[in-house]
DNA sequence: GTCCAGGGCCGTT
DNA sequence: AACGGCCATGGA
């Protein structure tokens, strides 16, 4: 017989180890003084991030800064070899260099450039038209959507799919049934003008989680988790 | 030197 | 539907 966590506790449990934390990170001196919009960054970012660490991705991003491109117009516009080496950090550069530049495109010919007409609509809808974009996954989608969009939509990503393998959460591992038990637990449990912030914290938090213990190869010692959690047991048995 | 990171696409079974 | 190979850099 197994522990099972509801993903209400999993937060509680989650936010007395690592507090409030401030996601998604952009640099807000930076596009006060350009002019430029944050949300923009978030979506360069979810693209740049895709399997890849983020230091790298701060690499990428510090560079399109120091160009004065992080911004859509300046991206559409940019030349393709040249975006190709300012992302080059990031990793996978020949496709991410398409997949922002195709994102970009998107945002200007559908909707002029116009993020507040995008964002504006239902949130399915949305999802609807980011997943039809070549190199926009469920994942990409859906942290466009929560961080940029504020949209009440529950994102999942390897590490939330690990620490369900692990725990468990009682779940399937696909991100459909996944995102829908989360969602379907934070709904019944919080109002629903809390739950952008309570979507957004408890992915930072899953994050934070995994990147500290809950490795590929576990560090159990300190897990705030760990006599709730299948796998230590289990590895606690055979010593 | 080896492993891994805040995925997604495409071809094969 | 599910799985494997592929894409690439930089830190541990």
């Amino acid at each position: 017989m197994y522990f099972d966590i509801d993903p209400t506790e999993l937060y509680q449990i989650l936010s007395d180890k690592f507090g409030r934390l401030k996601w998604w990170p952009t640099d807000r001196k930076y596009h006060k003084k350009n002019g430029t919009d944050p949300r923009f960054e978030i979506i360069i970012g979810a693209i740049l991030t895709q399997n890849t660490a983020w230091s790298n991705v701060e690499r990428a991003l510090k560079n399109l800064k120091n160009e004065n491109i992080l911004n859509l117009d300046e991206i559409v516009e940019c030349n393709d070899e040249k975006l190709k080496e300012l992302i080059r950090p990031s990793g996978f550069f020949n496709q991410k260099a398409k997949r922002v530049k195709n994102i970009s495109e998107f945002f200007k010919e559908k909707y002029s450039g116009d993020l507040d007409s995008f964002f504006n609509k239902e949130p399915l809808e949305l999802r609807k038209q980011l997943l039809n974009l070549k190199g926009i996954g469920p994942e990409t989608t859906d942290s466009i959507l929560l961080y940029a969009g504020e949209k009440p939509i529950f994102v999942v990503d390897a590490y939330t799919k690990r620490i369900c393998k692990r725990l468990p959460v009682e779940s399937k591992d696909s991100y459909k049934e996944i995102q829908k038990y989360f969602q379907k637990k934070f709904i019944k449990n919080y109002n629903h003008s809390d739950l952008v912030e309570v979507y957004q914290q408890v992915h930072a938090l899953i994050v934070e989680l995994c990147k500290n213990y809950c490795r590929k190869k576990p560090k159990c010692n300190g897990c705030p988790l760990r006599e709730k959690c299948r796998f230590y047991l289990s590895k606690q048995k055979k010593i």
